[in-house]
DNA sequence: AATATTTTCGTGTACGTACACATTTTATTA
DNA sequence: TAATAAAATGTGTACGTACACGAAAATATT
């Protein structure tokens, strides 16, 4: 517990560059009333001793307060998914209240896309200078990307991208990638020639749905490994238990089945029929840390569930632009989460 | 980018107690020289309006030093799986530096219990308030965490625990269950009546040693499962390719093997021999995400790689350790690490 | 009751940075 | 060349907390 000595930080520099500290304070932050020759000195002066500004003084001695806004899907009855990257970004939220930052939420319902565009509506009639977004609406969030860059709002995209806009960073699961994970563990899973059915379970379904870039990795891991499976693939638009369950009794009188791959979170729909129906013999390979999902891990109807940090994606969202609005750091334009896989043994472990 | 506004913090407080923010300071850090009505009154008054001190302000006002001791295992030749803590606890201590902490290393060769214990008298030779330990070698570790409870120096111990003694906090697997996962994931990639061959690869081997761990988690999992496999366990203490190879070789002549499963890092050695060998059909279980073994992911000699995360259990040391002294908080005592599996498809992905 | 001692409390400065405002220097114009 | 405008730089205070030091009040001692 001794005591620290050397001065250093700005008055170091304008000691060394005979001006005041004001005048240093003008140079780090580029503004005008410099110059030119004092303030090459001065930034020669900052690369000589590598001058890193104390965040600590820096965001105490700030008064700014940035808005920031989240625009995610509800948390449903049906899938409880939604809820941990909101934990994410009120932790992270909590976290940095003290630099001044206020975030407000505007939730949509999965199910309805007009409730998505009523939502950035009341968005637009406020004052933000960033936003979460979670673009599950191609077209409805192409649209709001626009505005907001005509706004000069920035936009952060979480859980699933869209490859025409670039947004300030993209935080979520390289999907394509995530498929073909699943692929090599089902790989395992399936005897030769085996059948393996890809289950798409969602109301919406756009041409780039998130939900089809994983199948289609998960088929090119099969391609390309040449595994002689047979893949087929059904998509349920419905997506309550009744009607997932009629869906699969049509489907297994006529197919035998030895591996279901469902590419979301509803994977425990599909558990809870096979549980209740006594269907054995058949792999299961999800998505996604719910207990709902959980609950089936644990007695061995889901053999693997692939995850995406959830939490964590809430949470390095708005950590994002609070980088690129506090710190003015540049930040990633894509940031992947690792894709990761729970079993029984280690979901105890595992960190959303 | 408004302001704020509302005056807070220990003004606040003195202004409602009718003190001087110097008595509240008093009364927050439990100092003597104030009486108890009014200590009582200024108590009364933090719990009434919630206050949380500013932390960037604390540590910005305080000047203290603590000095904290890395005890770990140097990066070796044969395997540079200690460069991950390391390189966590540098970061750590970059980030952190601004709040006043100095940090001092001490690597020892994990060959050579003699090293161990000559950095162990130099660490008691100058003052430290905490200690990162890697405790490798069972006996010397309790006697080095005996004396530094004898001199009040925390112990903070990262990647493998002991049993009989309660530092301020573990970092890292929890090794059976570790092994467990192991065994799950090699039971999906072995054959009915398949042969396995577990493998440690260790100059050192102590009776609670955490190869040893997980192999017990490994087994156990093949037990409760009912797998019907034939688990056969081979140490080898020269840890050389030569040696590994040697051995190796004589063993394969005599056994049939389906699976080998390595229980720490050094499973590239053995991927290497496979290789070199052309012997192909056998799959490969180890351990840790170092560019030796994902080399072997990478052209699917290696089939899982399990990771415990290491340079975030570097990271984590150090931040427990400011955690207990700058802030003064409560740390967990254990704090297990995931159990992440890595394959070809994802260890891009994967943060270390 | 006067003095000494101890307990209790307040004042002032520092941490490193941000920024409003004042001041000086330089360039421009009448 | 003086008056004026513009650019360049400096001064001072604030952020919320820590702590050294000194002042005041309460208690004890003579």
């Amino acid at each position: 517990m001794l005591k620290k000595t050397e001065l250093s930080g700005v008055k170091e520099i304008a000691r060394r560059a005979n001006v005041s500290i004001a005048t240093v304070d003008r140079v780090i932050h580029n503004r005008p009333g410099v110059s030119i020759k004092t303030k090459e000195k001065i930034d020669a002066i900052i690369k000589e001793i590598d001058y890193k500004p104390n965040l600590l003084a820096r965001r105490l001695a700030s008064k700014k307060v940035f808005r920031f806004a989240v625009l995610i899907p509800k948390e449903s009855t049906e899938t409880e998914y939604w809820k941990a990257p909101l934990e994410g970004i009120q932790t992270a939220w909590s976290e940095m209240q003290v630099y001044g930052i206020d975030v407000s939420f505007f939730l949509y319902d999965l199910n309805d896309r007009k409730t998505f565009v009523e939502a950035s509506e009341k968005i637009f009639q406020d004052t933000f200078q960033g936003v979460i977004v979670a673009p599950s609406f191609i077209g409805e969030s192409v649209e709001f990307f626009k505005k907001c860059e005509a706004l000069k709002i920035k936009c952060v995209f979480i859980n699933s991208d869209i490859s025409t806009v670039k947004p300030l960073s993209y935080i979520g699961p390289d999907l394509f990638q995530s498929g073909k994970l699943a692929g090599n563990l089902c790989k395992y899973l399936v005897p030769q020639q085996g059948k393996v059915l890809i289950l798409n379970i969602s109301r919406e379904l756009d041409a780039e749905h998130h939900l089809l870039r994983k199948e289609a990795g998960f088929k090119a891991h099969f391609e390309e490994a040449q595994v002689s499976a047979d893949i087929q693939v059904m998509s349920l638009y419905k997506t309550d238990y009744i009607s997932v369950t009629k869906e699969l009794d049509s489907y297994l009188k006529s197919h035998s089945v030895d591996l279901i791959f469902v590419t979301n979170s509803r994977v425990f729909t599909v558990a809870k029929y096979l549980e209740e129906n006594n269907i054995s013999g058949v792999r299961l390979v999800g998505y996604d840390y719910l207990s709902q999902n959980l609950s089936y891990v644990e007695k061995d109807v889901i053999d693997f569930l692939i995850c995406q940090k959830p939490i964590e994606q809430g949470y390095q969202a708005l950590l994002t632009l609070c980088e690129h609005f506090i710190n003015q750091q540049v930040v990633d334009k894509i940031q992947f989460m690792p894709i990761d896989i729970i079993t029984k043994e280690n979901y105890n472990y595992y960190k959303n």
